[in-house]
DNA sequence: GCCTCGCAGTAACATTAGTTACACTACAGG
DNA sequence: CCTGTAGTGTAACTAATGTTACTGCGAGGC
């Protein structure tokens, strides 16, 4: 593990808290569609990405979901940390969006770190900086973008996720992240096809103005 | 100073910590209406809040705003600890929704205090989990609900806030922090008063049904 | 008292999104 | 090769929200 772990977190903790997270850290590879966490769970162990992307959701009282944001390497898992703290249950849902590979950490050690090393402590801080920074985004876009331009953020931000122009969804299943029908989906998917910005198939769609 | 810090913080942190943040906090008093952090400000302290209810606002690229959440007493504000960490500009706009009270804290203490007191380590995670569920809640309401939800949703908690049932705001501003136009709210306020859940006034409304 | 201006009520219409229904097609599995 | 099924295209309609335009009211300033 320690190459890993090395390679994606060595410039940000100095050599012994590298050789602590080692001693306690599992290494973990899960498959893409893999649940890691869902709502209500209580979680036991923090997860410090390596590589893959894992995203989050949010679901409603009827069970209709909705995609927050995406982690990708290098993060961690904000609502993760407050939950172990409050020890209270999650309140998302994530799931391997890609296949991903990860460290997981038990949970006592967060406190430990965070008074022993400056580095972890700057970790948390700015861990809980970008997702409160993606949670705003997540905002802005639903709360000031008409649908058809969160349909074309959406299948730019997969396109630069997975480095790849060909996004392997449904319109079920965009329909489901975005909170809305696959009808409405579908046509608005025909209408980019339309002006020329994406081309559809079945079960992929290719993004042509990245 | 002490008194009221004291009686709003006195549980949560140690004597000395306390001792600490008499010594370099600086006592302010704010008007409604009050504009403490605009969009792009650098921060140079952090406020922990002893009264009064501080909203923070969102806006988007056509100057147009959205009410994110309120602060309340024994709060202190999240984004605010984000920008001094990373020393951003500030994403969001904080606005005086009442009178209020509270004491500013240097911005270097931040650190310090992180490394030398649990209590305040505690604190500083708490304010963040407050907040991520703040911001799940507003994605939330924004997601899945409907306008007039969301409107009922809003008079009801302003009325929590000041503690009061009239809320004295325009149907203008109500329009401005929910994101939508006077007439759409003007609408379904008229709605929720045939149904008996609110009287209208000029400048007032009064919740009958809290 | 009169005038102005901000506030609220409402109609009429446009746009966006959600719903229902059905047709067609590609593909997997027998 | 046939068939069932999931995925997609599209029409027709409804619901929700946004927009424009106009009216009337009430409080403060002169």
């Amino acid at each position: 593990m320690i190459q890993e772990l090395k390679e994606n977190y060595g410039h940000l903790f100095e050599a012994t808290l590298l050789e602590e997270i080692n001693q306690v850290g599992t290494f973990k590879e899960i498959p893409e569609g893999f649940v890691m966490i869902d709502i209500g769970n209580y979680l036991k162990s923090m997860p410090l990405l390596i590589s893959g992307a894992i995203k989050i959701l949010r679901e409603d009282n009827d069970g209709d979901e909705l995609l927050l944001y995406f982690l990708e390497k290098g993060d961690t898992c904000a609502m993760t940390l407050t939950c172990c703290l409050g020890e209270t249950k999650s309140e998302i849902r994530a799931i391997a969006e890609t296949d991903a590979k990860l460290i997981m950490i038990p949970i006592q050690k967060m406190e430990e770190w965070s008074a022993k090393y400056k580095s972890w402590r700057n970790f948390v801080f700015k861990s809980y900086h970008n997702r409160l920074n993606e949670m705003l985004e997540t905002i802005d876009n639903i709360a000031f973008l008409k649908m058809d331009e969160r349909l074309l953020k959406y299948l730019n931000e997969k396109a630069r996720l997975t480095n790849d122009n060909i996004v392997h969804n449904t319109h079920q299943e965009i329909a489901y992240e975005l909170h809305t029908s696959r009808v409405v989906i579908s046509r608005l998917l025909k209408k980019l096809e339309n002006l020329g910005k994406i081309e559809l198939h079945r079960n992929f769609i290719i993004i042509k103005d990245i």
